[in-house]
This record gives C-alpha cells, structure tokens and sequence, in this order.
DNA sequence: TATCTTTGCCTAACGGTGTTAAATTATTTT
DNA sequence: AAAATAATTTAACACCGTTAGGCAAAGATA
C-alpha cells in the first residue's frame, strides 16, 4: 500500500503532537502536573496510546530535555555567528544561553533539573541568617569608597552564583558519571572553585 | 498532672523521629521515592498519624529545609571563626558553603530545588553540541601557550558554573518573589552577568 | 468503683498517579 | 463476507497524599 507513509506521517504527527502537548500543560500549571491522562486529554485520546510512542513517562521527559538542547545549541550557534570578534562572540553566546534559560524557562528547568521550589512560602529567619554572614563579611573587605548596598549585593550574587552553579551541576550529573569521572571532577571543580573566589575577592579590593 | 511535660516530650521525641526518618528514606532512595506510607513504616505508625506533627507533606519537607538553612549557618559560622583576615575568612566561608552542599547534598537539594535529574542515562549527542560550542570559543580566545585542555575544561566550567548559577537562584526564587522583586532582580542580574563574563574573558586573555 | 470524656491510633476510603493486560472496535486483507 | 490485523479503550493494579470515622485505652469526674 502506498498509504504506508501516509499513516507513518500521522504517527509521527500524533508523536509530536504528545510532545507539544506535554510542554502546554507544563507551561500552564508547571512540571509537578503533567500527568500521561492530562496529556491524552489534550490530544483526545486515552493515557495506554502514549506508550505506543514512548515507553514510559521518563522516555517522554528524556526527549523533552533533548529538544531542549537542541534548540539551546541552535541559540547559541546563532549568537555567535552575529559577531566576527572571538571575544565578543563568547560573550554573546553565554548571553544566549541565559536568554535561552528564561525565554524556554519549562525546558531549562528539565535540562538541568530545576525544581520550581515548593518551599519558598515565607523565607523564615534561619533562610536570612546564612546570606547575612556573607553578606556582611564582603562588606568587610569592600574598600569604603565603593561600599555601597549595590555593589555589594552585585558582589554577594557573583559569588553564590558561582559557587551554587558549581554545586548543581555536579550534583545533576553526579548520577550519570561513573566514579572515576566523578573523581577526574573532584579535582577539577576545587581548581574552578578556588580560581573563581580569589578573582572575586582580588576584583573587590583593587 | 507532672506527666504532662513527659508526654510532651514524647510527642515532640516523635516529631523529631518522623523528621529523621524522613531524611533517612531520601539518603537511601532519593527524595522522589518519599512517602508519607514509608515514613509511618519506618517509626511503627500509620501514615495519618504524621499529619497530627505537620499540616501535610509540603510543611514537612519545609521544616526539612529549616534544618538545612540552620546547619548551613552554623558550617559557615564555624570557618569564620577559624580566621581572622576578612578574604581568607570569606574564602573559607564559601568553601563551608561548597562542603556543605556535598556533606549534606539532601538537604541542599531541597533548599535550593535541585532533582538529581531523571534524563541522565544517556547524554545524546544533542547534548554536547552546546557545550562543544562554547569550549571551542573558548579555546580561540585562550593565548597559545596557556591552551590546554585542562586550562580550558576550567575555564569552561567556571563561565557554566556563573551563568547556570544565577540562572539557577533566578529560577528557584522567582515564585517567593514579588513582581517588583523581580524587576529588581532583572538589572541586577544583567550587571552579575555581564561584569562576571567579562571577568573571565579578561582573565583569559590576560 | 462506675461512668464519661478525652486521647492515640488505625482502618477504610477518595481521587489521583504511572503502567499493564484484556477486551473492544475499526480497518485492512484474503 | 470472513478472517486477520491494527487502533483504541476499558479495567485493573499498586502506589500516592489526604481525610473521616471508629475503636480501644487512658484520664477525669461523680
């Protein structure tokens, strides 16, 4: 029959159309509602068809996070062919990526594991205490003509950013390294950790 | 009744239980594998009795971050008080911050909404299309007798590390925040990151 | 001591989840 | 038209968070 690719085409279409679907409901009411019967609702149909196209929710999810980094390498790709200057091309790209992370803030969140927190209700005191120590010791060290609620804030959020960034990635990849890449990591992340606190702090006092 | 304060105590010996418990499932299974029906088996009850200690989950796993956010102070607390000169007590400070974050990764995963990602099984090549993206940029600004790939793997994690961090805390914090919160952080943001890209990119090339 | 009230705890249930097997309907092939 | 294949649904399982009702032991009151 010739109709074989015509009914290849609508199971490829019911396939993508799952995906969209998925990503609506996600951007709607956030990842923690996505349920297989809220997704076949969405394209009429009942919740066993989705494992005629993915094998399990995780399956699902896997090839969500892939599109994500396709269309991430595609921004960046992008950005960077804007400019000619080596410089200005690296610092595009990154820019890329932070625009990519809010422009498709669901896919982010699932690339990287980010976890829209249930917990942010009413930051009690103990959530203020640990930011107050830093906080007060980089006012410390801020010579006094520069030291201002700004730019003191500025440094506080370079420096957790780093640190905090640092720490997520590895522990969303920890799982998925063996061992001894976990310890070709050790190594490395302590050389980035400790290079990147003395730039900050030698960029405070200069 | 004097026995009033004993049973007080006993209630408050079972809360303290059902919190430890609680922590003990995530360390053995990870935190999408907790359950109020798990919790109960572990301190001989059944699961409605934990909703006589906490509203419901969610103020459970609150509490658990509480936790967290204290030990974290306490840690940061402790290395400050090991120096006496500001940077290297803020260096040490943000070390404890690092440490923390492994010796407690439950705990700080909760905190700060980090999933030890599902779709890790694989990184398929759309994966690395980014990331080769970015490190081969790198490669290019990186003066010629510095470009290792030790150096670079560094360097590459060290612009990841700042953007996916700021990313990251963005993310996490932009339910808790107010929308002119938010705006705040908008400018703010573009500054860290800026400032933080140029940073690095000048200290590759210096 | 005997009744009443409170407390502690459990059982059963509701509606939801991911997932699978069987039954049913629709389509194609013979 | 009958048989075989495919597409889709229904029903069920085991789990989830959560709530209401009941049972039994303990405490208070008379």
């Amino acid at each position: 029959m010739a109709s074989k690719d015509r009914i290849q085409k609508l199971k490829d279409d019911t396939r993508c159309n799952i995906l969209a679907a998925s990503l609506n409901i996600v951007k709607e009411e956030g990842w923690s509602s996505l349920s297989m019967r809220k997704i076949a609702d969405k394209i009429d149909y009942t919740a066993p068809i989705i494992y005629e196209y993915f094998n399990n929710k995780e399956a699902l999810l896997k090839e969500l996070t892939r599109i994500g980094y396709i269309k991430l390498a595609n921004e960046i790709e992008e950005a960077r062919d804007k400019f000619t200057d080596a410089a200005e091309q690296l610092e595009a790209m990154w820019m890329a990526y932070w625009n990519f992370a809010f422009k498709e803030k669901e896919l982010y969140q699932i690339m990287f594991g980010i976890e829209a927190n249930c917990c942010v209700g009413n930051p009690c005191s103990e959530v203020q205490r640990a930011s107050n120590l830093l906080w007060d010791k980089i006012e410390e060290i801020v010579p006094a003509d520069k030291r201002t609620e700004e730019y003191i804030d500025t440094k506080y959020y370079t420096f957790w950013s780093v640190v905090h960034g640092l720490v997520s990635i590895n522990m969303t990849r920890q799982l998925a390294a063996g061992n001894n890449e976990q310890q070709w990591g050790k190594d490395i992340n302590k050389q980035v950790l400790k290079d990147a606190l003395e730039g900050i702090i030698s960029s405070i006092r200069r």
